[in-house]
DNA sequence: CTGAAAGCGCTTACAG
DNA sequence: CTGAAAGCGCTTACAG
């Protein structure tokens, strides 16, 4: 045992000490560690008193060695920094996953990756095998990351179904579809007949499949569909402000608007209000995620909340089993309607 | 080269494959990869194009096991989780301190640990060795967190000035009581009288030097102060709401308020708001951070910016110089006075 | 059920 | 400047 003279840390114990302490060979020792198989009840609780007495913790880099296994995750965001930031979706998803993993005891690493070079330096980390699977959020179509990933045999899961993609990718969604379909009827049962929407990037799936739920409902209720109602936004909340002041424009007899994530619809907010609108009197707002930006909006928004606790949870259930040698798996969680006062 | 059939990854080549076709030693190798000393320039060729021919990334693993080294730093977080998504500084801090980093290749990892549960499994994972050094973020007075790390002797740097504490931590922090003394004398210079302040939790380093600049400057100007005037919050936006309530009830002739954060400055201007207030005509409002939060407010808020960047760039700094043998050191950067529509 | 032994991929004195 | 060799702390067949 010793000890630097700056108070430095001491040296850790070794599975040896715990072997000495115990009276058994290391190999037993490893043995109680990965399991207990195949060691005689009394070799392992003496085992287990030596590690408790030593305080030993195994050294994960020489685990690491052998096993050719990381124990740790990596969660890549793809997506330019600032909309990490801006949007909590991300957060909560973060704090999901974080929790999720830490059941397994498996620590986290974040990894931003907004630019091409900061893209190949965390691409080269992960197919060294730092990481044994990655948790991947946000992918564009154009995205060729999730593409390398597979292709460099990286378990990996996610978040929200990847479009133009061979199908042999894992991922957790939510129902996009029918969340998008609930609110729309929603909308209608208010009585509103010039319902517009604001969509995310076509590129992704949340753009394409909420836009689709939207187009239709219309269909099914004989309504035909003004494609003067139809803007595009980026999911930014400067990008909601613009959408809804095209519709405006395009289209002012708008009487409410299915916006595709509520950071975008606190931007279309900002727009009605500055266009004298009045929320829900004169056009009624949807949102979708149900994420803090709902409660942060005045009026507090009628939503479409994704099960993000269960979306985190379950990304990292696939995700682990992928790592443990299962195949891909898609999964599917349903959405629900929350009513509050934009709708 | 191996590679199995269910197309994983292909086995990384090696230092030993790295040698074999430079045609020297794996020891050769080695040097070459830390730092090329002792390394002919021929022989430093070789290797170089031998390890860009076969695409060799060192295995940290082997490296670690050795050097006691695990080249990866934490960023832990021992607030409850809630604060780290409401309030957008902990977003900005984070995003420095990994650009900071991967200038370093250094890999961050995120330890939310905002239950003791959390706390005692990351403290184990950290004094077992597996992060070389932890960037410290948000330490009550109470919080055991810092102390413990110390004692293992983990390097460490806190964001703020540790109260209440030994002395020999390092830390970086704005200077807290000058920003504040320059935001007391801005709303002074407007000819407000009634200057009020909402405080952060007085058990951080924020909480008491803001307030401390504020009583400084009043009583700089020969300005009683009227404790009437004084509420303290806890840095969220719902406890800055709770503190302007109660500073309209205690003293209703307030002209202008000071509010520890730009987040509970949010929630002050909801109360002026529902109060029937106007800011900044009948009360001016200042706040602290200039956080994006700071942005999103209506009207925007005046504030004093913290440096952000150049405080997560010094975190980085300082925690490797003590990483590598350093002793602890403490920054103090300025702060800014940004002038908006609030005060 | 258990021990002795090989080996994971690297770094680092140690001789030259 | 360079190679041969030991060793970091662990896991895992391999014999018993």
């Amino acid at each position: 045992m010793t000890m630097n003279a700056t108070g430095g840390r001491r040296r850790p114990p070794t599975i040896h000490d715990v072997a000495r302490e115990a009276g058994v060979s290391r190999g037993t020792v490893s043995r109680v560690l990965n399991g207990g198989h195949y060691v005689s009840p009394a070799a392992e609780e003496a085992v287990n008193a030596a590690i408790r007495k030593t305080g030993y913790v195994v050294n994960r880099h020489a685990r690491s060695l052998i096993t050719g296994r990381s124990d740790s995750v990596g969660f890549l965001l793809t997506e330019p920094q600032e909309r990490f930031f801006e949007d909590p979706n991300f957060n909560v998803l973060l704090r999901g996953c974080t929790q999720a993993l830490a059941a397994h005891d498996i620590p986290l690493l974040l990894m931003l990756a907004g630019t091409p070079d900061e893209r190949r330096r965390i691409m080269r980390y992960i197919t060294a095998g730092h990481v044994d699977g990655v948790l991947l959020v946000s992918s564009h179509s154009g995205d060729p990351v999730a593409d390398e990933l597979r292709d460099a045999g990286v378990p990996l899961v996610a978040c929200g179904k990847p479009i133009g993609r061979a199908s042999k990718m894992s991922y957790v969604a939510a129902d996009d579809r029918d969340g998008a379909r609930d609110m729309v009827r929603h909308l209608l049962s208010l009585g509103r007949r010039r319902v517009g929407t604001v969509t995310g990037p076509l590129d992704t799936p949340g753009g394409v499949e909420r836009l689709a739920g939207y187009r239709e409902v219309l269909a099914g209720e004989g309504i035909e569909v003004d494609e003067r109602l139809i803007a595009s936004g980026d999911y930014s909340r400067a990008g909601g402000e613009a959408a809804a002041t095209r519709l405006l424009a395009q289209a002012p007899d708008l009487d409410a608007v299915f916006v595709a994530s509520d950071l975008m619809a606190q931007g279309v907010l900002t727009a009605l209000h500055r266009a004298g609108r009045r929320v829900p009197q004169d056009i009624a707002v949807g949102g979708f995620d149900d994420s803090p930006a709902a409660l942060s909006a005045r009026p507090e928004l009628t939503t479409v909340r994704q099960p993000w606790d269960r979306i985190s949870a379950e990304m990292v259930r696939v995700l682990l089993a992928q790592i443990g040698g299962e195949d891909p798996a898609a999964v599917i969680l349903p959405t629900e309607l929350v009513i509050r006062g934009s709708a």
